[in-house]
DNA sequence: GGTGTTAAATTAACGATGTTAATTTAATTA
DNA sequence: TAATTAAATTAACATCGTTAATTTAACACC
């Protein structure tokens, strides 16, 4: 019994109610063991019509990613506002990797998944707009420190500092999500590995590395 | 035409090609993308036949990775005789790297890609033992600086050094390959963030930082 | 109020996948 | 030569992503 003619809305909400299936699944069991099929039986839709509203798997995949991706920049965005450069930077850091351990699967999806090159022809988000991109505001911030002159001076491109920045903290919690409940290793705490590797590679970038002693 | 009854060696030989041909398949376009028939008509056999080498997919998967961390391991290895402690976990460090970057697929199966956990069971590695296991180099000449004093005296835990110095290379080289030709980041040079990472890191966690400047 | 038109959903079907069962082939053993 | 058995094959199954064809029902107009 298929109802019919539905108004924008109705149709925005079934758009979301799609993702919030396909999400939940996804982060439960990974996204190759989920077919279009069980999303579409959780929300009491044939498969066929998660098609009406995504051209394909990857796409839905991609919708998913951008809430995702929102979510992140939003929550990052509350930071901004501490007024200590370094404490912001290191909040900063704190922030996404409670988002990376909190969410792991969406971090999978993330960040850590080679997908078609970050489709810019499908992805809602503007690069660049802090609003919504959770890197430009790192950049922002990493920027403002970087012209207070708070870094070594022979490093001269603010955007490899902001790079390397996340490239630790993602280091970190990418292996604890790959490899964390392996045994082959006898990792130390989560909390410990974090904050070694936050302090050790502020004080490797800062000019006054006491600074944060 | 199928032929009979095999040597124990001609075994062992078909089981080596048909690991081979799914490495160079697995790595050309991703695990996923990669039908077990593909494999088979790669080496001129029928799909069932990869089935009385390996129970599944997953098996087979794993064996491919066992071959490529003791590759690993043994590229390592030639590094252990390099005097100066320092300069051989910086060694250590950047040929781990070039191993990431050369084998993109290969990293992404043995380190990025959430597996049961490394089943111990079913792999062929001895974790620990330093002729098999990269890691239990990494601890081994970590262990051997933290016992010169080499590292900061509040860090009490070699082993926690050793995950952070891995970590931070894992993140460097792991980012570069899921999102390292996306538009979206406009990247430094990957040896400039290499670089960066490495001296930064060793900076904050070594007693002299100065001593690598 | 009946008649098209059209959007939204469905069922049916296709080709490909991982995997298992049943079968064939041929070398070894008795 | 006959029986056994390992190694391979072909056939088949259920499931997957996806597309085509079809049905259902709400609206617009006469």
């Amino acid at each position: 019994m298929p109802p019919k003619v539905k108004s924008l809305e109705d149709r925005e909400k079934l758009r979301a109610s799609i993702i919030d299936a396909a999400r939940t699944l996804f982060v439960e069991r990974g996204i190759e063991a989920v077919s279009m099929r069980e999303i579409a039986k959780k929300i009491n839709y044939s498969a066929t019509t998660l098609y009406h509203h995504f051209a394909d798997k990857d796409a839905l995949l991609q919708a998913v990613c951008d809430e995702d991706f929102l979510k992140l920049a939003s929550r990052m965005r509350e930071l901004m506002q501490l007024p200590n450069l370094i404490e912001r930077i290191q909040a900063f850091g704190k922030s996404y990797a409670i988002f990376a351990l909190r969410h792991p699967s969406h971090y999978r999806l993330m960040f850590m998944t080679p997908r078609a090159p970050c489709n810019l022809d499908i992805t809602q988000i503007e690069p660049g707009n802090t609003e919504q991109d959770a890197y430009a505001q790192l950049k922002l911030v990493v920027k403002e420190a970087f012209d207070a002159d708070l870094f070594r001076p022979e490093i001269k491109n603010f955007e490899l500092i902001a790079q390397t920045l996340w490239a630790a903290t993602h280091g970190v919690c990418s292996l604890e999500i790959t490899l964390g409940n392996d045994p082959w290793i006898q990792w130390a705490e989560i909390d410990e590995r974090f904050n070694l590797m936050q302090r050790a590679v502020l004080r490797g970038l800062l000019l006054n590395p006491e600074s944060i002693d």
